[in-house]
DNA sequence: TCTAGCCACATTGCATCCAACCATGTCGAG
DNA sequence: CTCGACATGGTTGGATGCAATGTGGCTAGA
């Protein structure tokens, strides 16, 4: 620790992270793991790279003693390994969990569209047809904006994730039990979620069936067809996971 | 610290329980997750009570710094809260929450079960009389042992969980699916195991329709009929998750 | 008697310190 | 030239110290 540099600790937030210290001093631990997972997600921590504890708090200006606590939780989330006397590395899947994971989640995305079936609202649906109009619009932007500008289509994945994410995240909302809720989140973080994107984008098609699909479901959550909704659901999370499975095994198999 | 004797410390003499030191010395902290954890099973550590990090520190003779590593790992499992500035306290469920992690849990052991239906080994067909033959063997013990014997009871506990836990275990891994497994698992053990027992073992009755319901799914595997298999473990699980929150509403509603 | 303010104690949060440990590179023997 | 013991730098693991925060009790005033 002899060579910080800006050594001021006093309590001037000088680092910037914290604009207004509106931090209550006791979140720390839990705001560094979940930044740490962030820029696990977005790349920044490769999989398959070293965390050093003192890089770590240097980078987010805090010693290394809650960085260690973080660690702990993202491993306990399964998004790190820790090896004894030598580090915590970043995971990533292997195909076959990538499989896994997603027959799990297609049962539990089945079951909360099922139980969505009987109780979601007006208002509720109104979202979905919200959230598919989001993601046609993003479709609409990969295709013009092409390879050409590239700030538009990452403008356009971040659009298309959100328009993705809110689809899913009403009907589970509406399926209300929060434990399936909190589950299926656990089965999704454990690998970056660029995945799905990556494999997708590659193909506009595949982002026009993902498109239709989502309509089907919602079609089907409107007849309140409990059932065929929950067929439907789960064959699109499938599908989608064969397609992420395949493209993970021409990436890294 | 050292200076405290310690009164009830020594019903645990934890801090010799290293013997040879077979500990790696890394593994020290997810040790702790998992005693800790244990305890709170056990009701040692009540629903309810506050987890003080130098009380866990002495008791497990270590200092508070692993302690405090292994709290997060518990936070992050769902079997503590961790209040700032005021410690951790030991989460119970509410019946709600029950109701919702046996909904979860049923879909998940009904897959894991329609997968096994595809896989299942004739070894494990056969390990799966055995969980039941232990079973009978436990419920019998409880009807014998009535309230007398308050040390067979406990032991018959011990021998109904363990057969429970193999016969579900072993329809696990006919799976063949472990994130399906480690899903299971983390719902699992979100909240006290004497909760299943406590319940069950009221009423002779409802161990020996278990064990029933035990042998249907089991044959239902033998004869390969996926779906049928499916839904009777669905049903079963249902129908222990209803129990157990009753009871639980009794108990704490 | 009741309540508001205050003070002392208990407890946590984070930083720092030292020992244990792993990895790597060097040097000497065969 | 190769292989193994050894020293060294870098990293983690766990203990301890100190400041910040929450809590309960005590007193003074109405």
């Amino acid at each position: 620790m002899a060579d910080t540099p800006a050594n001021v600790t006093l309590d001037t937030p000088e680092n910037g992270a914290e604009p207004n210290g509106a931090e209550p001093r006791g979140a720390l631990v839990d705001d560094l793991a979940t930044r740490i997972q962030a820029d696990i997600m977005t790349g920044e921590h490769p999989i398959g790279s070293w965390l050093r504890q003192s890089a770590l708090a240097t980078r987010y200006g805090v010693s290394r003693t809650p960085i260690r606590e973080a660690l702990r939780k993202l491993q306990a989330a399964g998004l790190i390994e820790l090896h004894p006397h030598k580090g915590a590395i970043v995971r990533g899947p292997t195909a076959r969990e990538v499989r896994e994971s997603y027959q799990v989640r297609a049962e539990l995305e089945g079951l909360a569209t099922e139980l969505a079936a009987s109780w979601i609202t007006q208002r509720q649906l109104d979202e979905l047809e919200e959230a598919e109009r989001l993601f046609a619009d993003a479709i609409a932007a990969v295709r013009h904006g092409d390879d050409a500008d590239r700030e538009s289509r990452t403008a356009a994945e971040d659009r298309w994730r959100r328009a993705n994410d809110m689809f899913h995240e009403v009907i589970q909302e509406a399926a209300g039990n929060r434990r399936l809720r909190a589950t299926i989140r656990d089965v999704h973080r454990s690998f970056p979620r660029q995945l799905t994107w990556a494999t997708l984008s590659e193909d506009p098609r595949l982002l026009e069936e993902n498109c239709r699909e989502h309509e089907a479901i919602r079609e089907a959550l409107d007849r309140r067809a409990a059932d065929e909704a929950r067929r439907l659901m789960i064959s699109h999370v499938r599908r989608a996971g064969e397609l992420v499975a395949r493209w993970f095994e021409r990436q890294y198999g």
